[in-house]
DNA sequence: CATGTTACGCGAATGAAAGGCGAAGATCAA
DNA sequence: TTGATCTTCGCCTTTCATTCGCGTAACATG
């Protein structure tokens, strides 16, 4: 893609900015005042070459229809739905509306995955803390060593690391205060697996 | 999908009030008693526009049948630069090539941002381990408490809490074998600031 | 140094789309 | 059937993008 001029630069970070506060594009006339420009001519030229070198888009004699390119901004981030909060030992508990959190996609499992947000300091011990997100992918079974979400006694929703031992399941937690669990095979079923954590500061 | 004028995003975002409100679409006639409007032909065209560009789904002459089409609302990724590895100590030791990692858009810092990945378990302490992605907002400055890059006397880079105390500068290593390190702030030259994790499983 | 190119700028004229009106017709649910 | 609601039609005004001709400055290149 072309290198932008100094002008061509500003101009592009002004679409940027309007289109995020406002949820429409600029018109030209609001872009000329902005860079104190009396030409709307002058404008128009700039636009034209921001979309020959390919940072923006524009329907043909349409209002407001500059569209910003995703260039750089690689779309390679899928939106997972955040389902609710979990802690250690409680149900999940669901999060109001259809919320969805943008995880990028080397950290999405392959199936299905949905997000669930960490409460309490429970799973300390394996670095997750309080209003971590944690990436769960949807299966059913787990191998040694990994976290689940696991449903037990048809009951509770927790997170623990999961083993398989002596035709038993050991569910161990994350914090050094409680007790591992054990369970026959039937008590205990796998919801999902953790294969990210994100943590925002 | 074509982008929205001023109006139609007014009407788009009354839609979504309403809907989100009652459950039900609003009638043609409420719409227009809402922006003042005496003609409901004037709606009907919004609306037509508004499902023209994509925004809506409408049933064919049916009441309150607006549907609003589920937010393609890409929300973005960054692509950041993946940098080198840090560890508590070392200098910042760089990656070959100039691999990227797409990081959420709330995950990244406003200002450029980069990516460390983490050696060793010097961090553990902060819930950060060895293979951890780390998200680093470059800056200059950092307050109290946030966890830092930091530049010591010219020579070590380290991964660091900051706190400034006394007139002093005390780098606090997330690390219960390690002390506290206090430096003439002029002997400190913050790099960057740690915003987010990210770790893969 | 002259010269072609490109970015940047002006103002005016033009026409398309958006936004608006009222009235009449069509359709659906009760 | 009836009342509420959606759809269509013609016509108007406002907003906005486009185009044209012309000009200046910066810059690389022959």
């Amino acid at each position: 893609m072309l290198p932008l001029t100094k002008r061509q630069r500003e101009i592009l970070d002004y679409l940027n900015d309007f289109i995020q506060q406002h949820g429409y594009a600029p018109s030209l006339e609001e872009i000329g005042r902005r860079f104190s420009l009396s030409s709307l001519a002058t404008v128009h030229k700039h636009l034209s070459n921001l979309q020959e070198k390919g940072f923006i888009r524009r329907a043909w004699n349409r209002s407001r229809s500059v569209e910003l390119v995703p260039s750089r901004a690689s779309v390679r981030a899928l939106d997972l739905p955040l389902l609710g909060y979990v802690a250690a030992g409680s149900p999940i508990e669901a999060v109001a509306g259809s919320e969805t959190i943008s995880v990028p996609e080397t950290l999405a499992g392959k199936r299905d995955s949905y997000v669930l947000r960490v409460k309490g300091n429970s799973m300390i011990d394996e670095q997750i803390r309080d209003g971590d997100f944690v990436i769960v992918e949807d299966r059913r079974t787990a191998d040694n060593g990994e976290m689940v979400i696991a449903l037990v006694g048809g009951l509770d929703v927790t997170l623990k690391k999961f083993y398989r031992e002596n035709g038993k399941v050991r569910l161990q937690p994350a914090n050094p205060t409680m007790q591992p669990l054990m369970f026959d095979p039937d008590q205990v079923a796998v919801q999902g697996v953790v294969v990210g954590v994100m943590r925002k500061y």
